[in-house]
DNA sequence: CAGTGGTCTAGACCACTAT
DNA sequence: TAGTGGTCTAGACCACTGT
């Protein structure tokens, strides 16, 4: 399992950095899951001995992973493999505006319907990677605070990833059910927004007129290799969906 | 001037780190304009041996601050003081969508009003950090892309900070000005998206009809120090401006 | 050619965590 | 107390840049 990682480095050619190479092994065991997510990873004296460099080599190879959101580090434990924190709510993937403070931001999600479509939309299908009458589950789900609709969001999936989903709670956030479940770790996404004109479903569930101004993100969700997991839409109220961003 | 840089650092107590000392000296200067724009700083070694530490503590802090975009670094060369690069188009502070290649997205920008305020709305006023009654500097502009309009935007600065602003050309870029007439580098940038329904005045300048759906971008701009440099609302035609993220 | 940052090493000592 | 990452040092050699 581990023998790829053994295997030696190309400290002739050098054509990539040591670090760079060291970085590539480890971020491939993560996605052979050799280390499942929250596990410890070897320390650093540990990796730098299975790959014969120094310790300062694998530190610059790790901390490139911390970076990119792949591990995480706490001083005196150890390197673990990142994981989507439950406690954490909507601040990595999800950028709501929160008015009040975020311990009081706890959204109800209800499920509106689970189907599997034998004929999704092409782009659809291009998207998740699959060809034409390869089978796609969706789900609709309405997020409300406080009985009042905030957004509506549509979710797809290869139907083969994903075997049974529709068997767990689906009310609850759905990252964390991939990953307890299936495996499947979220490593980034991808957001697309635009202002759309709300069709008759949207105002309908999210109680605005047809055809006010909503906020329309198109996300798309990778896991390791630039493997895509989901792709979604959502659809925000535009008095109670805002989204904020820091640009450097 | 340099002063304050040579003196000693603090190793005893050790509430911070050397290198973010080392940092936080860099960035003082950098914002007291030690080094302007463009400029190089004194090698790495040089570095070590005004603060009295070694290289890879000095390099530590330099990188940090090149990941936070106040430095650049190049191979060979040296350490330079990042500037907005008038060639690197709308990548770094703007994210239209580009269906065209970026060397094919030169839109065209069209001054339509200057003015100086003197009783701006509380919210601006606020968020420059100016007192009722400072004056304002508002300026509007329309960005059209083969002579369709794009977008729409009302810049809005304290008058003090940019005497003369409306003598220069700006139908160009404004940070590249702000930079080269005024000393003041933008260092990063806070944005709020919604969507919301075009008034009057917008549905007019951007040619669709009064309420469709438009995009609505409210952005602070910060200098060094998290001085605030610019607010500005930007309004986007739905079909022809969308916004793109990638979350990691 | 001399000077720069890029990479890499082999240590050292510290603060934090758990037992 | 033992083990972890966090910080720091003082070198070395390399690739790249400009003269």
């Amino acid at each position: 399992m581990d023998a790829d990682i053994e295997d030696a480095l190309d400290t002739g050619g050098r054509d990539r950095p040591l670090y760079r190479q060291v970085q590539d092994r480890l971020q491939a065991a993560l996605a052979d899951g050799v280390w499942k997510p929250g596990e410890m990873l070897p320390t650093e004296s540990d990796l730098g001995q299975r790959f014969q460099v120094s310790t300062g080599t694998v530190r610059q190879a790790v901390l490139a992973l911390v970076r990119e959101g792949l591990l995480t580090r706490r001083a005196g434990k150890g390197t673990f493999v990142a994981r989507i924190d439950p406690s954490q709510g909507f601040d990595r993937f999800f950028r709501f505006r929160r008015d009040a403070p975020a311990a009081d931001f706890h959204p109800q999600i209800k499920v509106l319907d689970v189907n599997t479509l034998c004929r999704a939309e092409p782009s659809i299908l291009e998207t998740l990677a699959l060809a034409p009458g390869d089978e796609v589950l969706s789900i609709k789900r309405l997020q409300l605070q406080d009985e009042t609709p905030v957004c509506f969001s549509i979710s797809y999936f290869s139907r083969a990833m994903v075997p049974l989903l529709e068997s767990e709670n689906l009310s609850e956030r759905l990252y964390p059910i991939l990953e307890e479940r299936f495996g499947l770790h979220v490593v980034r996404a991808d957001e697309l927004l635009r202002a759309v004109a709300a069709d008759e479903e949207v105002g309908r569930l999210l109680q605005i007129d047809e055809k006010s101004p909503v906020i329309l993100i198109e996300r798309t969700v990778y896991t390791y290799r630039d493997r895509v997991l989901e792709c979604r839409k959502t659809y925000g109220r535009s008095d109670k969906f805002s989204y904020k961003i820091q640009l450097r």
